[in-house]
RNA sequence: CGGGGCGUAGCGCAGCUUGGUAGCGCGCACGGUUCGGGACCGUGAGGCCGUGGGUUCGAAUCCCGCCGCCCCGACCA
């Protein structure tokens, strides 16, 4: 490809809608553009290297044994309302009616198309295991977009559905989706980190999702410094401490006059906020109240906490909702007395405490010496509270630490959570129904474009890994006109071209400084440049763009010199 | 949805306090001098000053409404 003919313009300036590096280093190389909030156009250099992740992606899913397909992003409401997620699925998706007044919407995700396709086309255990992808686009009424292409409101997703006769078949499925998504993002040069995931409303048992670690991720991730416990924040364990054995001591109300955070209670009553338990007042749906305990010094994990209850929905209570529980104003909560009107909820740590704080239910009063069984009986004790660095890790000795990661796929296992609200079933040996046991696997493609980016780039541009990069190299002719020169570069693009190496060919007519900035910004893994010093010798200057490394190289044997810069055959693979 | 910020040329911004009909840098077009890390000189094109209303002789500027965009939070496969 000639620069000249390239549909591309860089920006010299950072465009002020942009935050993150990486969604500056996609504007200023000409990768996207906005059309709205959350929309964006792909422009031809960007959707190359789009390109030549989907096919990586879709390489690994053929050979794990999966089928393409091509899914409708036009779907009836009707489906939405057999599942229960018409309403349920919320705001995010992108509803309308059509012309007869009958409602739709743009596919925020396909479990419901590929479910009814399933039980319409399946009618036999013989048919199964079926694993079945797309790579499509997909549409979701985000609350807020950002970060570009990161979180956007129209997206390409590689969304994969298996279908297996018995658990024991997801269990398979599933783990091959975990190898084969291993390996699509190795090959994608990116560093993931697989964690324990929370289900969430798409329900099932199982989840993992693939997070790859950047400083401008959305998700908090926790992991283990020295087993290979990987979590998600919202799901992160924690293992629980040592109990205490002090003797209880007798019960007694203080009077803490407008004492009403642990701050403040540490302060009066000289004790550290691990002696304190805090009482945090829940609403969940139909007026339950829940009354969750952790330690003075820990944060309850609210996620945790609703899937533990298996609660749909849950909001701190207001002001009012816990005068009227406890009788006292917010500030002096505490678990005595509370039983009948709430679920007590209690935390691990908090279960093995004795002779702690909490509030006495009454103005202006905290308890001392408080003592669980003896005072109040919790109706769960279970791990409820926010993982944090240092925190010990439940599978080993080891202790946790926290980064931040970009979720770039996602997989379940599903069960039976649409197929048996859909009557997608089978007949087994028997000739007895049975209901199909399902699994789903997302990766955000477009996601993953970004991502990549953040993960490699400097100051000066983007530094692509080689098996995604839009071309491998970016040839410089220093002074445009020459002939001679020309001549070099004639060759050594036909040599590249005989090697299956893609390239740019930058013959603008533009000084040399102005064609390495940009080379710089657009990050191909390898420059090359022929120019004056090239004559002599009819050599080719060749530069890696991530070590900086540069070599002068017989033109014969440059296309060689550039193949193993991108690291060999491997990596060669023209979209 | 709550908090904060911003909408002026393709991009980055000034002008608004104190109303008088729009400016700078980059980019773009043309000519010339240049040419190994974003050159220089000259000429030029390009603006319902987000949008609707109000105040005023007169509004980019003051007032009110709406829309859009960004950030933080809430929320979220």
């Amino acid at each position: 490809m000639r620069m000249s003919n390239l549909f591309l313009t860089t920006l010299r300036e950072i465009p002020a809608e942009a935050e993150t590096p990486g969604h500056r280093l996609m504007l200023r190389a000409g990768l996207i553009r906005k059309l709205a909030a959350g929309v964006y156009s792909f422009m031809p250099l960007g959707y190359r290297a789009m390109e030549k992740i989907s096919n990586i992606v879709r390489q690994e899913m053929n050979s794990a044994g999966a089928q393409e397909l091509l899914l409708p992003a036009l779907q009836p409401a009707e489906l939405w309302q057999e599942s229960g997620r018409w309403f349920k699925g919320g705001k995010e998706i992108i509803r309308f009616k059509d012309r007869n007044d009958r409602d739709f919407c743009l596919g925020p995700t396909h479990e419901e198309v590929i479910t009814d396709l399933v039980r319409h086309e399946v009618r036999s255990y013989r048919q199964l295991p079926l694993m079945l992808y797309q790579i499509q686009t997909k549409f979701r009424d985000e609350l807020r977009p950002r970060s570009g292409v990161i979180r956007s409101r129209e997206f390409i997703m590689k969304d994969l559905y298996s279908f297996d006769r018995d658990w024991a078949g997801l269990d398979v499925s599933y783990n091959r989706m975990y190898e084969a998504y291993d390996a699509a993002f190795k090959r994608c040069g990116l560093k993931t980190v697989a964690v324990e995931a929370d289900p969430g409303m798409i329900g099932g048992t199982d989840s993992m999702e693939f997070m790859a670690p950047s400083d401008v991720g959305e998700d908090v991730i926790i992991v283990c410094d020295t087993c290979d416990y990987a979590a998600n924040r919202e799901a992160a364990r924690i293992r629980p401490a040592t109990a205490e054995t002090e003797p209880e001591r007798e019960m007694e109300t203080v009077l803490t006059p407008d004492v009403r955070t642990i701050s403040q209670l540490t302060e009066f009553l000289e004790l550290p906020a691990d002696r304190m338990v805090k009482t945090l007042v829940y609403r969940a749906g139909e007026g339950r109240m829940v009354a969750v305990l952790v330690r003075g010094d820990r944060e309850v994990n609210e996620v945790k906490l609703t899937s533990l209850l298996n609660l749909g929905e849950l909001a701190m209570a207001e002001p009012e909702e816990i005068e009227n529980l406890t009788g006292a104003p917010v500030g002096f909560s505490g678990p005595v007395g509370l039983e009948d009107a709430a679920t007590v909820v209690v935390d691990t740590d908090v279960a093995g405490m004795r002779n702690f704080v909490t509030g006495a239910n009454a103005p202006d009063a905290h308890f001392i010496n408080v003592n669980i069984g003896r005072d109040f009986s919790p109706d769960v004790i279970d791990d409820v509270k926010l993982a944090r660095p240092g925190d010990p890790c439940p599978k080993c000795d080891g202790s946790l630490t926290e980064q931040r990661g970009i979720e770039i796929g996602h997989i379940f296992k599903l069960g039976t959570r649409y197929t048996e609200a859909m009557h997608a079933t089978c007949l087994d040996e028997n000739g007895t129904e049975q209901v199909i046991i399902m699994g789903c696997y997302g990766i955000g493609i477009s996601r993953l474009v970004a991502a990549v980016i953040e993960q490699n780039h400097d100051d000066n541009g983007i530094i692509w890994p080689a098996a995604v990069a839009p071309y491998h190299v970016y040839i410089v002719q220093i002074t445009p006109g020459d002939e001679e020169q020309a001549a070099l570069v004639q060759q050594f693009c036909a040599t590249l071209e005989s090697s299956g190496i893609d390239y740019i060919l930058d013959d603008r007519d533009e000084r040399p400084g102005v064609k390495f900035k940009d080379a710089d910004l657009i990050g191909l893994p390898v420059r090359a440049v022929i120019g004056p010093r090239s004559l002599e010798g009819r050599t080719v200057e060749i530069k890696c763009r991530r070590s900086g490394e540069e070599k002068k190289a017989a033109l014969a044997d440059a296309a060689m010199e550039v193949k193993a810069l991108l690291g060999g055959d491997a990596f060669v693979s023209t979209v």
